[in-house]
DNA sequence: CGGAATATTCGGTTGATGCCGAATATACCG
DNA sequence: CGGTATATTCGGCATCAACCGAATATTCCG
């Protein structure tokens, strides 16, 4: 309880602007850690993202510890996983050796697209496989039961080629495309 | 090494095809295992959900046990999480008690169109109060570094905004409707 | 082609998760 | 309103994943 609560005065801008710049910050970032969880990611690589999508220019990994408190081999690690999934990219600075700097991808249109032609693309296809040999098994076999799982197998793999449709059309349009589709569909 | 192998006399039938039969539904449930892993579940979530895919009428938890091996315990749980995710339903049938059966949702368009509304629904509005709140903070803030961050944090809004708009499309739209649209989209 | 700066890999440790079986709670039936 | 059949919860063990720090590998520069 001291004199100065509320710092509602633009007057104390000096003193109270950067730590309320920092608690925002932290605010923000502690979003993006609930949400790499809700999509199967480590609370670590939502901070770690949340720290490069800050900064203003590539961040190297020395500067990612200080920031962050993990071991080096930690982000090396982590930075390595959300290359691979897009949400980072490694940039090398002319002059500075073998240095290694990262900076968050902005456009989760490009994540996401790339996770449906990496993750969901072979999803799809280990799963066709094995319903085309299930299905070619099941066809020479005169058996109630075969009947019934035959019926039931082709009718998952005709989802699954509607499936791969549409993630045809997701990572074979633009973001652009994409974006002008949802308002026009927004619209309809 | 006995006389009969190569089954593809189809009058072999009765002995060859009960077992092929067996092979090919294991065959789609490993795939079913290997899905399960890559959108984040368990494994055996997998498994449980391929017998329940398979089977002409609700199974109850005595007959997964007896299938799965796994423990009673372990299967009530599973169920519990995989109804959460709109994957199983369950069913009571009357005359039976309190016993439980279970089914496999095999509209996964449906399954996409829960998760869609539950999680991500949730996680694009716990970002967007943050990005507010950081953003509310921030225009006080007579300082470079609050500018740039502001920027930042109101482009990551725009995203937000343009996601939960077709998240909109997508939850309030019915399956037939999606189809449809993902077959005019594919002529375009 | 060394050597300095940096990144990556690897074995070990600790915390989380999956699974089990016993204990408990719940729903239905007579 | 018991009693029985069933489901669920809970504590404990085993396995797995995250993280660390030391050891190794790589890159770049002089």
């Amino acid at each position: 309880m001291t004199t100065d609560d509320s710092s509602e005065d633009p007057a104390d801008g000096d003193a109270a602007g950067p730590e309320a710049v920092e608690r925002a910050r932290e605010r923000v970032i502690e979003a993006m850690e609930r949400s790499a969880e809700i999509y199967g990611l480590n609370r670590s690589y939502g901070r770690l993202y949340g720290t490069l999508f800050f900064a203003d220019d590539p961040v190297s990994l020395d500067e990612l510890v200080a920031e962050s408190g993990y071991a080096k081999s930690t982000i090396s690690t982590a930075m390595k996983d959300m290359e691979r999934l897009h949400l980072v990219h490694r940039r090398s600075v002319p002059g500075e050796g073998k240095k290694a700097f990262f900076e968050a991808e902005r456009d989760f249109w490009t994540v996401l697209q790339e996770f449906l032609r990496r993750e969901v693309r072979r999803e799809i296809d280990t799963m066709t496989r094995a319903l085309e040999e299930a299905e070619a098994a099941l066809e020479g076999v005169d058996d109630e039961r075969a009947r019934s799982d035959l019926e039931k197998v082709r009718d998952l793999r005709r989802t699954y080629e509607r499936s791969e449709q549409l993630v045809g059309i997701l990572t074979g349009s633009s973001v652009d495309r994409l974006t002008g589709l949802v308002d026009r569909l927004r619209r309809e």
